[in-house]
RNA sequence: GGGCAUGUGGCGGAAUUGGCUUACGCGUAGCACUCAAAAUGCUAUGGCCUCACGGCCGUGUGGGUUCGAGUCCCACCAUGCCCACCA
């Protein structure tokens, strides 16, 4: 008898061993070849970690293990992800603040952490709520904003009541109820009878059905980012970042990419009586667009004023304003287009008109002295003042054309005039830059009412029997707000039904998640829902394509934010529209397409009472739905689009426990920005005008979100003060707002009273750079070094291997892509060549695994069904090892598992046989017999190595330790003399699952060998070299040649390697089991797969 | 409704990627040790037929490809996860 197996006191004992000296931390200047092993961190709500938390990290620390021991230097780090809702609510739930509840739980996390035997590297990890930590997420704000990367903006946001905070759409999550008719009272029948789901958004922390709520509102623009984050996924067919597959595709869905085309549908009488177009500086009325958009605008019956402005080369505004008043009429129903410096003209005129006009189109327009190309103008000839308020009462709709390629107008002046005048800026890249091609399709469109929409089936345009827009689109606020101005002779153009519309909008705005998906469920057709709609009454679209007029309507069932908030309805090719034209007997036309010849529609089959017909498409006729897209689109003036289903990341939340968003508001300064362009930048006068990149006072952010001023890098962090009531108000605003001396603050621009922003930033933000944290988390308690600019972060990044919970897909993962791509562009982040040209080098995490999800006894675990099993009961009575080794045993690791308790048992045995049989070492002398099984089991040792390594690069820790039991069993069975290399060999395989035991095994032997040679002093296992197997041992010099006949086994028999198939055939049918099988059937043939079977096919099969 | 998985003994799961289905472990039964139990060890363990040798049938269902299919193709069924009025 031997020791006995105390996993207490092993385990105890090494992991003081371990932090006594610094096993688990590498060298970070000096490693040679660095490895980040990186696992999710927890966020530290509940009463601790569960076992499903364990499961992950022993995953995500086996491999560690595995490649510190193949010589890599690995960086395992471990941290709490401390902030925001979870853990504020969990602090709520137990009547703690969260400030002194995160101390409290992050000793109890570090030391559950520990128990469990990781190799972390316990010097660097970090909490997201240590003001060192949040000072750089707050520095990451301000370069977002600084870089015109985070935008504040008003819209109806996902609201959670029972958290009294804002949701990003990421963390809306949908849920199906069955509708109970009894609280349905508005939707009666529709529901009756039915055994349809109905869906509502829930709150991903509480299931509080989330509802709309309109909120000025922090974003980050990762729209601007859809292409690459999903071209560096790569494609289906591979390609890009190395990832779990199905965490791409959820990317690639979230991001959702769809090809089409953008398409205009002027409006019936959008063609303005007369037209009045302002040349610009050096322009005459017959250069640029000008003679074409003259001759376009007649032709449509239009009467066309190009006043040649006088002293082109030398203007003087209000000389040209007079010019311009004394020789053009103009009335409600012109329309006034300025060109460039022509802009300037309009804005002067409309300050003198009387009355409004029709619209105001500024091309190419500009507020500020300040060019590109050349020069500022003389001061002395100009008035840069403007009158907003006249324009914006004069100006009608305003359009105003932002032009990508302008080599002469800074680019932010499109932005300057909508703070000055409103308006809506539409960008694009014109045919000349600056907008001087000779044809300009872009603004012809804006001098025309009309409706843009984006379509994935272009080809279907001629089908297109309605139109519907969102009950948010401007044009319907447009349409409501318009006076009579537009009351010309036929009246056109002018809505019908203000009231009704106007009820219409004002209830779907009112309308939660949960009202609209419950009263708008049809299940009459099983498949969509009842859409509800009210039509524009005298608002007619024309069809580009059949030049028909067809009817415009208003419909929730369009979303605003996507696409152009417009659509044109082809109720015979999309499901949508054919339910809503059935609802409401609009017209049915069907295109002819190879998809759906005219018979099999498969919409039109069903019954429908009106006259559903076919249309001419004239050349488009049967033309392949891909080519007649195109062709179409071309035929009717439109452009390829591409959209995206991704919206802006929503990053303002409204509670206490989180970062301050780092911004103040200073009514100065936004004064400043907003009523008088030539003050700010009064200082850059003389400048060289000509470089863009010269300094302007304001940023990006700042002239994007007039009035906010980022707080300087050297104030970081801007401290969460402790709130003693922390409670969420729920009037959209956080707890900060009742904290008179965190808010009240002076503009570090202009010294002036200002007022902190009072929300804090969305926990994401915290998890979204952690990995760059670590790495300077020694250096930044001393309060050194900017985690982004450390020459570690160089050196180690990106991260090699990244294992996580698939829950994760779409939210921190694709948040951490999109700052990590966002901050190198900004040029403060940069990543290390250390993943080679591999695709996505700039991607944050070369490789990345979804790890499976644990379950007990076949369902999901969770605190309502009390089946949550906690790991520090099984530790106590199993130990760490045999637990963990348990839970990668289960199944594949990227598959999930089943936790039960009697199966634990089989490992604790397994563990137990180890310890017998290593612990207490047997060196017998062989006889000849066991010399032979020795040859056998070094075969079988070495294929085990091969097993082993293999398994666990690959993550299938199962298959891993069914082979270690496997050697186990046959060493035991044998019993032979071992070498002392087969029993170093067995605790190192042994030793990224149970690495206590494997440590004390492993030291035990080093101790028996120490004895003869070897004079070492303590080397852990850990960091010895991993086993290397001889590939020639493996060769077997046997094999089981396996006899069928007509595909059934019907003999095996041992055979040499290397056994020809004559020797095989040979062999088969001397078998008299073979002889038996044939009956002297006629043999058609042979198969033979070399070493390993024989198939014998006979005539009658 | 769409997308992605998965479906193998009483259970968790293996299967060299088209070649002996059920490795490894749990459970169960029997035996050994024990006064007895636990622990441990040994043996057996897919179903059906047979005293037996042995045979037949078996990887959700139905078809197909192949000498040979758990694996590939088609259709269907079931379960799970993700997404969902995205034009």
């Amino acid at each position: 008898m031997g020791k006995k197996y105390d996993f207490q006191k092993i385990e105890k004992k090494w992991q003081s061993v371990w932090r006594r000296e610094g096993t688990y931390e590498p060298s970070f200047g000096k490693a040679q070849k660095p490895f980040y092993n990186l696992m999710m961190f927890p966020y530290p709500s509940a009463e601790g970690l569960h076992v499903g938390n364990m499961y992950a990290f022993t995953g995500s620390d086996v491999y560690g293990r595995f490649k510190r021991m193949q010589g890599y230097d690995v960086f395992e780090p471990m941290g709490l992800d401390g902030f925001g809702i979870h853990s504020e609510n969990y602090a709520l739930k137990i009547g703690a603040h969260p400030m002194k509840q995160a101390k409290i739980s992050e000793k109890r996390f570090y030391k559950q952490l520990e128990v469990i035997g990781n190799g972390f590297s316990w010097n660097e990890r970090l909490e997201t709520y240590d003001p060192d930590y949040y000072k750089w997420t707050q520095w990451i704000f301000v370069q977002m904003f600084k870089n015109g990367l985070a935008y504040r903006k008003k819209q109806p946001v996902n609201w959670c009541p029972s958290c009294k905070t804002v949701l990003a759409d990421e963390q809306v999550l949908q849920k199906s109820q069955i509708p109970n008719p009894k609280s349905q009272t508005n939707s009666k029948s529709q529901i009756q009878n039915h055994k349809h789901e109905i869906r509502i958004g829930v709150c991903e922390r509480c299931d509080t059905p989330v509802v709309k709520k309109e909120l000025e509102q922090w974003f980050f623009r990762i729209t601007k980012y859809a292409g690459r984050l999903l071209k560096n996924l790569g494609t289906q067919q591979g390609g890009g970042i190395d990832w779990s597959e199905r965490v791409k595709i959820a990317q690639r869905n979230w991001i959702g990419k769809s090809e089409g085309a953008e398409i205009d549908f002027e409006i019936a009488g959008g063609v303005a009586p007369s037209y009045v177009l302002l040349h610009g500086y050096t322009g005459t009325p017959k250069n640029d667009f000008r003679p074409w958009l003259k001759k376009e605008l007649e032709r449509r019956g239009a009467k066309v004023h190009i006043p040649s402005l006088p002293h082109t080369k030398n203007p003087r505004v209000a000389e040209q304003v007079e010019f311009v008043l004394k020789n053009v009429p103009f009335n409600k129903n012109t329309v006034i287009l300025g060109h460039s410096l022509g802009a300037i003209v309009a804005l002067k005129v409309l300050e003198k008109l009387k009355q409004p006009v029709r619209s105001t189109v500024l091309v190419a327009g500009f507020t500020e002295n300040n060019f590109l190309d050349h020069d500022r103008f003389d001061e002395q000839t100009f008035d840069w003042k403007f009158d907003a308020k006249r324009i914006r009462a004069n100006a009608g709709d305003l359009r105003i054309l932002r032009d990508t390629t302008d080599a002469i107008v800074p680019p932010n002046q499109a932005w300057k005039l909508q703070n000055l005048f409103g308006g809506v800026i539409t960008e694009f890249a014109a045919q000349e830059p600056h907008v001087c091609g000779k044809e300009e399709p872009e603004v012809l469109r804006s001098c025309i009412d009309s409706i843009r929409v984006f379509t994935t089936r272009p080809d279907t345009l001629f089908g297109a029997t309605y139109m519907v827009l969102a009950p948010e689109h401007p044009l319907v606020a447009s349409l409501l707000a318009a006076d009579s101005r537009r009351l010309d002779a036929d009246s056109r153009g002018i809505l019908k039904n203000k009231d009704e519309v106007k009820k219409y909008i004002e209830k779907a705005k009112k309308k939660s998640e949960e009202e609209r998906t419950a009263e708008g469920k049809d299940f009459s057709t099983g498949t969509g829902q009842a859409k509800t709609g009210v039509e524009l009454k005298g608002i007619r679209a024309i069809n580009p394509a059949t030049k028909e007029e067809i009817p415009v309507w208003v419909a929730d069932y369009v979303l605003a934010g996507y696409g152009t908030g417009a659509i044109m309805a082809v109720p015979a090719h999309d499901e949508r529209d054919w339910e809503f034209a059935k609802k409401y007997k609009l017209p049915v036309k069907m295109t002819v397409c190879p998809h759906y010849p005219a018979q099999t529609c498969p919409i039109l089959d069903t019954a429908y009472e009106g006259e559903g017909h076919l249309v001419d498409s004239g050349k488009f006729n049967g033309m392949a739905s891909e080519t007649a897209k195109w062709e179409i689109t071309k035929f009717v003036g439109g452009a390829r689009k591409t959209q995206y289903r991704l919206r802006d990341w929503l990053i303002s939340r409204q509670r206490y426990w989180g970062p301050p968003i780092p911004l103040v508001f200073c009514e100065h300064c936004a004064a400043q920005i907003n009523a008088d362009g030539t003050r700010i930048n009064a200082d850059n006068i003389g400048e060289n005008l000509r470089s863009n990149r010269r300094k302007s006072a304001f940023t990006k952010g700042e002239l994007e979100n007039p009035g906010w001023i980022a707080v300087p890098e050297d104030k970081l962090p801007v401290r969460l003060p402790f709130v003693k009531d922390f409670q969420p108000k729920g009037k959209g605003e956080s707890p900060l707002g009742t904290v008179k001396s965190f808010y009240e603050t002076k503009c570090p621009k202009c010294g002036g009273k200002a007022r902190r922003e009072t929300d804090v930033s969305d926990t994401f933000l915290d998890s979204a750079w952690y990995y760059i944290g670590y790495l300077a988390t020694s250096d930044k308690r001393q309060g050194k070094v900017n985690p982004f600019e450390n020459s570690l972060a160089k050196k180690w990044l990106p991260v090699d291997t990244y294992i996580g919970g698939a829950e994760h897909s779409v939210l921190h993962l694709l948040y951490s892509r999109f700052l990590a791509l966002a901050l190198q562009d900004i040029g403060v982040l940069h990543f290390s060549a250390k993943g080679g040209s591999a695709p996505g080098g700039e991607e944050p995490f070369t490789k990345f695994r979804a790890h499976g999800l644990l379950i007990k006894e076949g369902s999901k675990m969770s605190k309502s069904k009390g089946n949550v099993v906690n790991p520090d009961e099984y530790i106590r009575k199993f130990g760490a090892d045999t637990l963990r080794m348990y839970l990668m045993f289960l199944a594949p690791f990227e598959q999930g598992g089943d936790f039960r308790d009697s199966s634990i048992l089989g490992i604790s045995r397994f563990l137990e046989r180890a310890w017998k049989l290593f612990a207490n070492q047997r060196h017998g002398a062989g006889d000849m017999e066991q010399v032979r099984k020795k040859g056998e089991l070094d075969r079988l040792l070495h294929k085990t190595v091969k097993k082993v390594t293999e398994d666990i690069e690959n993550l299938r820790y199962n298959t891993a330790i069914s082979a270690l039991m496997i050697l186990l069993n046959k060493i035991e069975e044998t019993n032979p003399p071992m070498s002392h290399v087969a029993c170093r060999i067995f605790p190192k395989l042994l030793a990224p699952f149970a690495p206590h035991l494997a440590e004390e095994l492993y030291q035990t032997q080093i101790d028996a060998d120490r004895k003869a040679a070897d004079k070492r002093g303590y080397v852990s296992i850990h960091l010895e070299q991993w086993p290397i197997y001889d590939p020639k041992l493996i060769e077997e010099k046997t094999f089981t040649l396996i006899i069928q006949v007509n595909g059934k086994v019907r003999d095996t028999m041992p055979a040499p390697a290397g056994t020809s198939e004559q020797e095989a055939k040979e062999m088969a049918f001397d078998s008299g089991k073979i002889k038996g099988f044939i009956h002297g059937g006629k043999i058609v043939k042979t198969v033979y797969i070399p070493g390993r079977l024989i198939n014998i096919v006979t005539e009658s099969c």
